[in-house]
DNA sequence: GTTTCCCTAAACATCT
DNA sequence: TAGATGTTTAGGGAAA
């Protein structure tokens, strides 16, 4: 059964433990105890719980719908489920909504963060749920009104014709209503799996029955009572329950939809117990004016017709009058069938086109997993909010030089880094460098992107500088210089002048890896890339449990390709683990880069004239180095040391940026 | 709650 | 003297 396999998955998410929750409470004994819930599953037992007015249902239904349609929006911004995971099964590649409802730590609160951060796509979204809830909404109270209309219909002949015992008619049309509430729930869940609608926590004693009921079934059950089964309009119900049938497979192309078996005749377990647990005396509820579906603001609201009933009574005399069953009636209730199926099929396309947009917007979320891939590694960075006003439009729009189609959400990692989209977010710049994510990478793949659109690189200024350095031939740059790289490369730094170039001043102060040079042209900034390196925190980055056990995995000496790829790719602290130097590769690049710095330059310096290029200990000038803080290490080395550093890492130096290009011939 | 990193802003000094 | 350059400090946000 659909239902309980959605309450299963849905039960073990964090939502679950509350809203959610009141799947799990369906009388159908798998609930974890009595509960609230427990005794709905008979008319009497509806008034334990409480009365809830429709008004009520309705406000609590909205809510629900709004917090999982968050949570949707977030599993889909963090790819967590896919498009393709409307199809019924949830193949194994694919987490289950609830699933990734239910382990946040598979999402990491930076992408967390990246998707629920920018305003304007949550402006989007918002706007996305606002239309889909509402088409949802108006689809569900049409159903409600269409079958309240019948049962009063049918109350109508009932009293205009002798009573019968219940029989078979009537247990037909028992089951058609029933159908009717399982379809509701049935797609209630479907769109919560495709989480446009939700059961939001803090409403766990709310069973999902109640949920899209405006006529619960002992009230139906009561009315029946007095109901003469006519069969002409049972009929009518019935195919109006196969025509609910067919548009709910159809129009949605939802997953759950697929899912769930085709629905006949014989009510499941579940939902025969769930069909029978209304929640409320609804009766009460019917027979107050106003709460007929057809009848609000003391005019009926039968399509077309808008004749003024002074009260309930009044409005079932013209109900039954005027809108009886007949060719004209049956022919609006068509035309009303109809439209709530064009809007099952505009909100099947408003949510594809969603997920579409998702999918396009943010492409492939940060994985958890640097090293698995190396190559086109996304970024968790964020982006200032400064350019949250970056487009017109208020949307993160792609780099321009991307070529990214709109792909499902689980395809394969995109050529746009996260750190790119994410450029809408709060100013966090610093997770680029902890994903590890190859700023000219970025920057090669994103040149014209950012050279044209007025977007903040996810790049902190230090990382911004260094490459600005390193692009140049010789390693070195003027302060002039770097400011005309800034220009140059990004848009977003031909404004606001005095704040970043402050900024870059600061940094180029501030951090030791960057080396004030005298030259003969005056003052030139290069990379000390061991004060770099050595600036990143020594951490691996990602995850720290994939981290430990890749180590314990691998074991020494046991690196694959694609780790070696990837230790390449990832920070040189991670290399300078003592477990992890014992590929030639790895060791090689830590000996140089990052251990035996000092053996090495010392080499270096020895022939001075191994690097082609200008190094800054060959100018005779006097070599201004800016006091570095009292550090010990930092202390012990000479000044040429530290001006020459930069060219004393060449190898590493030269990987990084190897590295950093798509290549893969790093394994 | 603490630490670290980063950004921003500002003040100040020095140099051209 | 003005502007550029360089240094330093402080405050706050965010993440670990």
């Amino acid at each position: 059964m659909m239902v309980e396999s959605a309450s299963e998955t849905i039960r073990s998410t964090p939502a679950a433990q509350n809203g959610v929750s009141s799947l799990s409470n369906q009388p159908d004994g798998a609930g974890p105890g009595p509960g609230p819930g427990g005794g709905r599953d008979g008319a009497a037992g509806a008034e334990a719980n409480g009365e809830m007015s429709p008004v009520e249902l309705l406000h609590f239904q909205q809510q629900q719908a709004l917090q999982v349609a968050r949570q949707f929006l977030l599993q889909q911004a963090t790819g967590l489920s896919s498009p393709s995971s409307n199809e019924g099964k949830q193949p194994a590649v694919q987490v289950p909504v609830s699933v990734a409802m239910m382990s946040p730590q598979m999402i990491t609160p930076q992408q967390m963060q990246q998707i629920l951060s920018p305003p304007q796509l949550q402006a989007l979204l918002q706007q996305q749920q606002a239309i889909m809830l509402q088409q949802l909404q108006e689809y569900y109270k049409k159903q409600q009104e269409q079958l309240h209309l019948q049962l009063l219909t049918q109350q109508q002949a009932g009293k205009q014709q002798p009573k019968e015992p219940l029989g078979n008619k009537q247990l037909a049309f028992q089951q058609q209503l029933l159908q009717m509430q399982q379809l509701q729930q049935q797609h209630l869940l479907n769109l919560q799996r495709q989480g446009l609608v939700s059961l939001p926590p803090g409403q766990g004693t709310v069973p999902l029955q109640t949920l899209p009921q405006a006529v619960c079934p002992s009230d139906l059950q009561q009315l029946w009572k007095e109901v003469t089964a006519a069969q002409p309009v049972e009929d009518s119900i019935k195919q109006e329950g196969l025509d609910l049938t067919t548009n709910t497979s159809n129009s949605t192309s939802f997953s759950a939809a697929k899912v769930s078996p085709p629905i006949s005749h014989h009510p499941l377990p579940n939902g025969q117990s769930t069909m029978h647990t209304p929640r409320r005396d609804s009766s009460s509820h019917e027979e107050t004016p106003g709460s007929h579906p057809l009848y609000g603001h003391g005019e009926c609201k039968w399509p077309g017709c808008e004749t003024l009933c002074e009260d309930l009574g009044q409005f079932v005399k013209h109900l039954n009058t005027e809108h009886a069953l007949d060719d004209r009636s049956t022919a609006q209730c068509r035309v009303q069938m109809q439209v709530v199926q064009q809007l099952e099929i505009q909100l099947a396309k408003e949510s594809e086109r969603l997920q579409a947009m998702m999918a396009h917007l943010h492409m492939r979320p940060s994985e958890p997993k640097p090293f698995s891939q190396p190559l086109n590694l996304v970024s968790s960075a964020t982006l200032s909010k400064s350019t949250s006003d970056t487009f017109p439009d208020g949307l993160p729009h792609p780099p321009t030089s991307a070529t990214a189609p709109i792909t499902p959400l689980r395809q394969g990692p995109s050529v746009i880094s996260s750190s790119t989209l994410h450029s809408v977010g709060p100013i966090r710049r610093r997770s680029s460098e902890k994903f590890c994510t190859p700023i000219s990478s970025e920057l090669a793949q994103n040149h014209e992107f950012y050279k044209n659109a007025d977007v903040r690189p996810p790049f902190t200024y230090a990382s911004l500088i260094r490459q600005a350095i390193l692009e140049t031939p010789d390693r070195q740059l003027t302060l002039n210089e770097i400011y005309n790289w800034f220009t140059r490369m990004f848009a977003y730094f031909r404004r606001n002048t005095a704040t970043w170039k402050n900024a870059v001043r600061h940094n180029l102060s501030l951090h030791k890896c960057f080396v004030r040079v005298e030259n003969v042209k005056g003052a030139v900034w290069t990379v000390d890339e061991h004060e770099y390196q050595k600036r990143r925190p020594p951490k691996m980055t990602g995850s720290p449990t994939l981290v430990k056990n890749m180590i314990s995995g691998l074991g020494y000496g046991a690196l694959n390709a694609s780790y070696q790829a990837a230790l390449a790719e990832s920070s040189f602290p991670l290399l300078s683990s003592p477990t992890m130097i014992n590929t030639s590769s790895a060791s090689a690049m830590l000996h140089v880069g990052h251990d035996d710095v000092s053996s090495t330059v010392e080499q270096v310096n020895s022939n001075g004239s191994s690097s082609p290029r200008l190094s800054p200990q060959q100018y005779s000038h006097p070599v201004h180095v800016k006091e570095e803080p009292a550090e010990a290490e930092d202390d012990s080395r000479p000044v040429s040391l530290m001006a020459t550093t930069n060219q004393n890492v060449t190898i590493p130096d030269d990987r990084d940026l190897e590295e950093e290009l798509p290549v893969e011939d790093l394994s």
